[in-house]
RNA sequence: CGCGGGAUAGAGCAGUAGGUAGCUCGUCGGGCUCAUAACCCGAAGGUCGCAGGUUCGAGUCCUGCUCCCGCUACCA
């Protein structure tokens, strides 16, 4: 075991860009912004140098779909999605450092300049091929955008590329009677000419970097994944597409073509970084260029492939980019037994969940934390979360800082009592507490959310456990003051260390703690055995409920609001 | 079909060098009364997905199988 908290180094903290077609639930912030978020705050409270960043994602095909749908231009698309999402994360309390989107300016200059540098690096294949093209829209078709009958099982709804009837995975051109799913038109096919990475030239790049060196860091899912890709071989992705939406193609032969959005996406990451470094007056190149940089990206697990490998890939082609440290990828979250889905409505939106419960952002960051699909795929219920909220948020971490609080202000009208010389059950609780951030870091260090807030609260079980074994209001009402004061003294430490290491957990607890105990944010690297958090003799203010119970009838009401 | 992850008490999970199965919640019983009827202690409850194998001994290693979730590359 580490015996002190790592600090004093530099990390470049991403989230997966969030897709501008729809509101964020809470399936998205399990996987990619809670536990980043989780991280990030951790990193800062333990001293490091960090950039949180983010941004939407705003470019792709089904964008642009979408829009002639609705009728609508793609920018009215992404500009209402972007400002929904964008709050969401301000309401919900996520910290990035910057928030940024791929359609603007900088992020344009950025891709742009990185694909002529490849390009004139020759990085890149030129290759010729034949696509189904929409002669009524005038566009080239994804493969999902054409439907015909199945040549297997002759279901006639089969997509381009998979039958969902009978499962075989098809190539469009095997279809029977293909018609555009845009117009309805029968596709023709029509030559075109785009850009590939050659990823099998990588392939040793990734043996080594990954699969050999990674192999005891990253997560098992995420490992297992990637060796099953590299496994099978890498094939030449095209990096541009025939399509008019998206970041126009910076070549002489590059008209009607944009870049591929899972080209241009992860550059997001980089140009949002340089809008933060304008800003903030920052070196950006600090953050992206740095050996002592380390760079972790959380995403969910259906961006493996992009995070492990082809970005990889570009970074490495591009030469002048550290690699990512980690990609501590999640699985997915169900919601009641159910896989989220926006067509259907079975999600539960972040901008509801708040308008449902404000203020209580913590009580779902908890949640999710505590089960987190880590490991595996998880489910999120309803009275899951009002059982985790009302026993385990409530009442142990809430409750045992409440009854302190109270007392201390029955006794000592709420001033922090002089303790004299402690007892040895007192030093022995307190050398437990303060091992706490150490052993919350080791967790956090190895991406175990789940263990991390179970310390957390297992430091407010020990806190309860000592009350209820030294019973102070016994030993009060006996006229044993000078043992209260030492019993109060010891239990007032332990809160404010958990106001301290509650604080990438449950940001708005923690505040609200440290504002009742008069405590300033500090540092778990200065947290220590021999400078308590808090001095004697110093005045806390009126103690108020931090969390609230969750009652059936709100649990009841959601319920509901699902079903229908 | 191929590949990846998972399968451990009612629920959610630990068990990362093989040695008499642990944690949290829930349930039942008791204690306490400072506290948001909260807290603390104790008990019941599992043939560790199935079948073989290696071993003195396997949840933990090997083989085969079953079930669940996901991936299979222009749905980003």
């Amino acid at each position: 075991m580490k015996l002190i908290v790592e600090s004093k180094k530099r990390y470049t903290i991403t989230s997966a860009l969030p897709y501008t077609n729809g509101r964020l639930h809470i399936g998205h912030l399990a996987g990619a912004y809670i536990p980043a978020d989780i991280y990030a705050r951790f990193k800062r409270i333990t001293d490091n140098d960090v950039a949180y960043i983010c941004g939407s994602d705003e470019h792709g095909v089904a964008i642009s779909i979408r829009a002639k749908k609705e009728n609508k231009t793609p920018k009215e698309i992404i500009d209402k999605y972007h400002a929904l999402i964008k709050k969401s994360f301000e309401d919900f309390g996520i910290s990035f450092d910057n928030y940024s989107r791929t359609s603007s300016k900088i992020h344009h200059e950025t891709a742009s300049e990185f694909f002529q540098f490849l390009n004139k690096k020759n990085c890149f294949e030129i290759k010729n091929s034949k696509q189904l093209y929409d002669p009524v829209e005038n566009q080239f078709l994804a493969d999902r955008f054409v439907e015909g009958e199945c040549p297997h099982c002759g279901f006639e709804h089969a997509y381009g590329d998979q039958c969902e009837n009978c499962g075989s995975s098809l190539s469009p051109e095997q279809l029977i009677n293909p018609i555009s799913k845009i117009s309805g038109a029968k596709p023709v096919e029509k030559e075109t000419t785009h850009w590939y990475l050659p990823l099998g030239e990588y392939e040793n790049f990734i043996k080594t970097w990954f699969l050999k060196d990674k192999k005891d860091s990253a997560k098992s899912n995420v490992y297992g994944q990637v060796k099953s890709w590299i496994d099978q071989g890498l094939e030449s992705r095209a990096i541009t597409r025939d399509l008019d939406w998206g970041i126009p193609v910076p070549h002489k032969d590059g008209d009607g073509k944009v870049l591929y959005v899972w080209f241009d996406a992860p550059i997001g990451y980089i140009s949002s970084t340089k809008e933060w470094a304008k800003n903030d007056n920052k070196d950006w190149e600090l953050y992206w260029k740095d050996k002592n940089t380390k760079l972790i990206h959380f995403i969910g697990k259906d961006n493996i492939v992009f995070h492990c490998i082809i970005f990889p890939i570009i970074l490495k082609a591009h030469g002048g980019y550290i690699l990512p440290e980690n990609i501590p990828a999640n699985e997915f979250l169900n919601l009641e037994g159910e896989k989220f889905s926006t067509s259907k409505n079975w999600a539960i939106w972040i901008d509801e969940f708040l308008n449902d419960f404000p203020g209580m952002q913590d009580s779902l960051r908890y949640t999710l934390t505590v089960n987190a699909p880590e490991t595996k795929d998880n489910d999120f219920t309803w009275k899951d979360f009002q059982a985790r909220n009302n026993n385990e948020l409530v009442a142990i971490f809430g409750n045992f800082i409440n009854r302190v609080f109270v007392l201390t202000h029955k006794y000592y009208d709420g001033f922090v009592p002089e303790s004299g010389d402690l007892d040895t059950v007192d030093t022995e609780i307190l050398k437990r507490a303060y091992k706490m951030p150490i052993l919350i870091s080791e967790a956090l260090d190895n991406y175990k959310f789940r263990q991390a807030i179970n310390l957390l609260i297992d430091l407010s079980r020990l806190g309860n456990k000592y009350l209820a074994e030294e019973e102070p209001w016994k030993l009060y009402k006996l006229g044993n003051i000078e043992r209260v004061k030492k019993i109060m003294y010891v239990s007032l430490q332990l809160c404010g260390l958990l106001s301290l290491l509650s604080e990438p957990f449950l940001p708005n607890a923690s505040k609200k703690i440290r504002q009742i105990l008069n405590i300033k944010e500090t540092k778990w690297t200065e947290l220590t055995f021999s400078n308590p958090v808090l001095k004697e003799k110093k005045q806390i203010n009126k103690p108020y409920l931090i969390f609230r119970k969750i009652e059936d009838e709100e649990i009841k009401n959601q319920i509901n609001k699902l079903n229908c």
